[in-house]
DNA sequence: AATGCGTCTGTGAACGTTCACAGTGAATGT
DNA sequence: ACATTCACTGTGAACGTTCACAGACGCATT
């Protein structure tokens, strides 16, 4: 209607209180006769009042605005939390200003970070998965804000809540073992993501404790192609493996086609596992086995410990584990004898 | 350092000013002396002074913020345009407030505009792709908001820029007639998604053209499950069909499986296309054929179309269309004679 | 010497809200 | 009858910035 947003003033003249009564009113006060309440509703229905935000969070130094940080979200997982944090927060009563890092250089990070503190955000919910952007750095910048990063850094400084990638390549190292396999080929995720790191740790370190090591590593990067090649450069280089472990189940697509394209059959000369699993995976050919990762309760445990953290930023960071669970499907088969 | 962030008065104090010459430096204003920039400039740098993003919307009345609305960024369409109009919305200066709706039902919608209009956004982004969302009942609650919508919808008084989703179904049709296929099978995307909507059009409407029409067109929801489980139908209800399209990759994974289930060879009994090209479909066994999408185009000129909106708020709405392109792998062959 | 103009700087008010406080009645207790 | 409490309402200042204006100074033009 009118060329400007109705205000706290407006409401207040065109009932005839004062605009603290109508502050009083929207912000759920109490002492507010409930005469005066309703007649105060119906103004602002009628004048289509709506706070203005950038006030609010300026006289109250608060904003009710959440930052997120993200990186690679072309990746299921860190899709899926993302998702499931706006979620989250939603439900916490949070906007979230959203800033995607294109790539992972420390300046990308800083910039970004910048933007986010421009605003007076409550809080910093970092999806950043890489190794090689310290929490400190981040730190340095922010100050003491309260923030939370996704996914579990070993000893950081900083709650985090995130699955335990290295319980989930323990889950498959046991699994692949206890099927018989002696010769573990695997194609882990990019070094620098500590979830790729995490998962590769954990599926070394339960191999070790069979006396046994992946017979080859080779590192991908997330993608199908980077899964193809990794395989074909496998095959060609001579390896010899019964089960191939991918960090993703995205490489695994591509695992499957190398393998399919050598000849190889799956399960019965290799077993193939993934993790992640994307919707797709049971609908490979064959279905695959792999990890899944409740990337909802990452999101919602991630929200919900940043807004403790917000009440009451002092005390000592939480790390949150989440755990994950193997699925089994048609890629895997005992070993042939 | 200290407790409370500095702003414009503790710069200027601090380098002997006034407050308003700081403001000039921070907004790249003529007329401020060399000399004054330079320590002015130093003094912000000394003291991490950061603009107040929310004072500076409410006094300026303008808020450098965009609103981005999303639903069913599951899917790889509308993550992959969420991702390149944040990039091209930070590449113009604009921060992003983003709310992700869960579900379709208008009431969500509402809810979730109503969030972002608290914001004094400077405009919207709707990647709303669903045809029983009113972009006239968008319109009744933002009122004259500068906007675009992410997604053609047919004869829409919005500016909105898309694939041209029509084209793609006709590209698809042209392809397999040509390869000789006569009798074709459509598993089609949900009925209330309009990029769903005009896929089917264009495709029926090109098969028309040349006097025939598909054998059955069953619809999907996207997933590969839905796939797998329309294809089988598909097969169990006896249709015959040498060529199946499938609305978008995901899909048409799900139907690969269902196909391989069957005994159908792929492409030799069976032509497969997709639609999407993610990147996993390279990898499928065999690779599929399918159709491109340039998301990083429609992000791009989703930005433009609104900022230009922003900058003159008048004139006719555009509808920008970007054509996609058909990229043939190995699932589709020739008829069999 | 007076006038004008361009460059640079400062002042006061405004944006729409919250917060701290002060005030007004009416009901209650002594 | 008077103080005390409680329920409710209003006032002034503040948050950190931008905008419109006005002032001061130097330099060229008349």
């Amino acid at each position: 209607m009118s060329d400007r947003r109705a205000t706290l003033h407006d409401v207040a003249r065109y009932c005839s209180v004062s605009y603290q009564t109508v502050s009083r009113v929207v912000n759920h006060h109490p002492y507010v006769a409930e005469e005066t309440r309703e007649r105060v509703l119906k103004a602002i229905e009628e004048l289509g009042y709506r706070p203005n935000r950038a006030a609010q969070s300026l006289a109250a130094n608060r904003s009710h605005v959440l930052g997120m940080l993200t990186f690679g979200i072309e990746n299921y997982g860190p899709a899926q939390v993302m998702i499931h944090t706006e979620q989250a927060a939603r439900a916490a009563g949070y906007d979230l200003i959203f800033v995607h890092t294109p790539d992972s250089h420390i300046e990308s990070l800083r910039a970004a970070l910048k933007r986010l503190l421009h605003w007076q955000v409550d809080g910093l919910i970092l999806i950043t998965p890489l190794t090689n952007i310290s929490l400190d750095d981040v730190r340095s910048l922010s100050g003491d804000y309260p923030m939370v990063q996704i996914g579990i850094e070993r000893g950081a400084s900083v709650p985090s809540v995130g699955v335990n990638q290295q319980r989930g390549g323990e889950l498959v190292a046991d699994y692949l073992l206890a099927l018989g396999h002696e010769q573990i080929a695997e194609i882990a995720g990019p070094d620098d993501w500590f979830d790729a790191a995490e998962r590769h740790h954990g599926f070394g370190a339960q191999l070790a404790r069979a006396n046994t090591a992946p017979t080859a590593t080779i590192h991908g990067d997330w993608s199908a192609r980077s899964g193809y090649e990794a395989t074909t450069n496998l095959l060609a280089s001579g390896a010899r493996f019964s089960a191939l472990f991918c960090a993703n189940d995205q490489m695994a697509v591509g695992a499957l086609q190398a393998l399919n394209k050598a000849g190889r059959r799956i399960p019965e000369d290799i077993s193939l596992i993934g993790f992640d699993d994307i919707p797709e995976a049971a609908y490979l050919i064959p279905p695959l086995t792999t990890v899944r990762q409740d990337f909802a309760a990452v999101g919602q445990q991630g929200i919900a410990g940043l807004l403790q953290r917000i009440a009451e930023p002092d005390g000592e960071p939480q790390q949150i584990h989440i755990e994950p669970t193997l699925i089994e499907r048609q890629s895997t088969a005992p070993r042939k004898p």
